[in-house]
This record gives C-alpha cells, structure tokens and sequence, in this order.
DNA sequence: ATCTATATTTCGAGG
DNA sequence: CCTCGAAGTATAGAT
C-alpha cells in the first residue's frame, strides 16, 4: 500500500463528471491497483476513487487511472509532501455475525418467536417474484408469510405487500396473513403495515440467540 | 489526519458483532475524530471503521472508539509499524454534473423527450407524501405524472404507484397516468411498471444535453 | 431528530 | 455474465 499526502485537483469522468478544486489530501495506492483519494474526514466514504481492476500510470506528476469500461480518475500533483510504501499482505477478512440471513435461521429454528402456535413450512418459499422469506402456518394451520429485516422500513412493507397478494391469488394457500419481523421497525413502516392488516414483530437479537436449540423434546 | 500502519486485531460490537484476525493494516483517524481500518485492497470500502461524531481512547496499545449509541470499535495493537501526522484542513469539496437533478433539468426543458406533445406543468409538483419529479400534460390535456431516475429500479415504480394513486384521488387532475423515465431501467422494474400501467422511457443523457435550447419558436 | 431519496453506492449470491 | 437484494449501507436534504 502506497500512501501519498499530496496538494492536487482531481477530476473523474465516468459515471458522471466531477472535480475536486486543489487542496492537500490523502492518496491511497492499493495492491489491487485501486486508489482512492481522502479528505481529513468521514471515516467511510473517500472524496474520489476508482474501483479496481484498474491502472495507474504516473507520467510527469499527473497521475491517470483507468479502468475496462474507460471511466478514467485523473490526479494532477502539485506538490507531494510525503510518499511511503508498505508491505501488507492479504488480510484474513471480517468476520460477521448477526445480520439478516442468521436472523431468519434463529427465526426458522423458532417460528413461534413470531407468534404463538407458529410452525415452519419453509424457508425461502419461492414465488414469481421472488422467494418468501418463511412460510409458516399459525395454531389454525392459516398461512403465514414473514418478511425478515435487520431494520423494518417501508421498503421492507411494499416488498411482504408483493408477496401476499400473489400468494393470495393461489386458493391452496389463501388465505396468507403477513408478518414483517425486524430487530427495529420504524413508525412509518409500522403504520402502513398495520393500515395493510400487516402484523410487525420486534426481534430481540440476543434472546433468539439464546433460545433452546429446539424444544420439540420437551415432553 | 493520522496515518498507524499496524498489526492488530479489530472487533466491532455495535449495529453487528464483527472481529478482524491478526493482521497488519492501515489505520486512518481523521480530524473529525472518525477511524477507519483498510486493508490493501479495494478503494472504497474500509473493512472496518466508526463515522463520527465518535471519541476515540488510547489505553496500553487497546484502541476504544466509541460513539452516542454505545456501539464500540476496539483496535488491539500488536506491533505498530508506522505512526505519522499530516496536517490538510478543510476541503473544499466535490463538484459533480451528471446527476439526477440534472436529468431533470433537462427533461423539464424537453419534456417531449419523454413522448410527443408532453409540456410541463410544473417540476418539483408537491403532493402530501412529496413532490413528483415532473408533473406534465399530454397533446390531450391528460395528465402525467413522471418520475425521473438515473437508473430505474422496483423502488422507483413503488415510489411512483404511491404518487399515483394519490393524484388519481384529486378529481380535479385524475386521470394521472405514469412514466419512469431513466438512464437505464432495469428488467424487474419494467416488468411492474408495465403489469401496473406504467410507460417507461430510456433517456440518452447526451442527446438530452445536445438538445436545442427551446423548439418553442421552430414555425 | 426523523424520514426520504440518492449513490460513481459496494458487495455477494444465484441463475 | 447479468440481475437482484442487502449493507454496521453512508450521505445529504427536508420536515
């Protein structure tokens, strides 16, 4: 990884046009071949980039970076005030835990987290449009479809919405009531699926983790 | 702007529960107070980080970074390679063209682009749940509603739905037809933007620039 | 503070 | 290879 604080204008012409007027940033040269271009804030966003794979050639202090599809990032240096090079080697990479596909396994292993009396058909019941995320059915053996998210927002709604009215259409299945199940559903969400007859259920994370692996045996 | 290139492990409690093995990266904290971890490739995405407003703790090579709602990045040093400052102030940020307030612009002053005989009744056109990107008429009279996208997508024929069942209830402009007008539109949204009546229109940006200023005086 | 819409989104999975 | 959905999405703007 090569590390460049440099003053220099930045111009990209690709996806869109745009310039960054001179001022004295931060210039990350990747193994990849990628770079990108730092201001001395946001943690997570860079002022300009291109993605790799892509090339750099330097050629009397303006730097062009291209890639396949001919987008090009163009660096013109005016003054670099410091230009060092480390060895990094390839990372083991991130380890996650938590997010929506374990949220729908913690909930696949207890559907009556969900409700009382729920049970599972399947997980990912395909449909047209797309695959449910659970089918279940209630204490009636009523269809239940239940949209997964981290974070229930509107989206998530019209999404469960999709799904009920094509499952609906199917008589072996209908009537399907839905559920939007979330660790954080917010208002809006929460009104326009209550105004669809859309129940929403707040997930806790921790304690769906900590749940018996299953209590089918405990009779 | 801070500059540690380290070996370290990283973990992250918070919106998730994520950890980095042993490793050696790029440590960036910038003058916000934000700290992002990279790794030596891809340009844009840091393989961990903490945006600000975020307070970080230096206690016997334990990195705490912690922000409002309690979530936490712990860097564990294990050997630190480098440690440099820069000084690069405020930026002055970047310019860009091409957007999709710009494909807006100019479909305002070209809305037979989206179909002969549109003219434009207002842009910006505000409804309850938020303006309509263009509301037009066609050589009939009837009114149009359309929604301007740099890439049309299912979001976008939902958004647009809403805007239409909304005006469609306003008898003084009902009926409202649609059109999802972008630079490229994806299969699943023309596929439910057709199934709900909707047209869709594929825009030329540099046609659309290279237009005439106004054909208003052509006879 | 919350919600909405955008993004050069990036990234990964699946057909 | 394209398409689609998720992301600790981040970010900017409006309410």
């Amino acid at each position: 990884m090569r590390l460049v604080i440099a003053r220099c204008t930045v111009d990209y012409v690709g996806r869109l046009t745009a310039h960054l007027p001179s001022a004295t940033r931060l210039v990350l040269v990747k193994a990849d071949g990628s770079v990108s271009v730092h201001a001395d804030d946001r943690a997570y966003k860079p002022l300009n980039w291109m993605s790799p794979p892509c090339w750099l050639r330097e050629a009397d202090g303006v730097w062009t970076v291209t890639n396949k599809v001919g987008e090009r990032l163009v660096l013109t240096m005016e003054e670099v005030l410091a230009d060092a090079t480390h060895e990094l080697g390839v990372d083991p990479g991130l380890v996650k835990d938590g997010v929506e596909a374990h949220l729908q396994e913690l909930l696949a292993a207890h559907p009556d987290a969900l409700g009382p009396g729920l049970t599972l058909v399947r997980r990912e019941y395909p449909t047209a449009i797309g695959p449910v995320d659970l089918l279940c059915h209630d204490a009636d053996g009523g269809c239940v479809a239940v949209e997964v998210k981290r974070r229930g927002e509107i989206d998530g709604v019209e999404q469960l919405s999709r799904y009920l009215s094509l499952l609906n259409r199917d008589p072996l299945l209908a009537p399907v009531v839905g559920i939007l199940a979330a660790q954080e559903i917010r208002p809006q969400a929460r009104v326009l699926a209550t105004d669809r007859g859309i129940r929403c259920v707040a997930l806790d994370y921790d304690a769906l983790r900590g749940m018996a692996p299953t209590d089918a045996t405990l009779f």
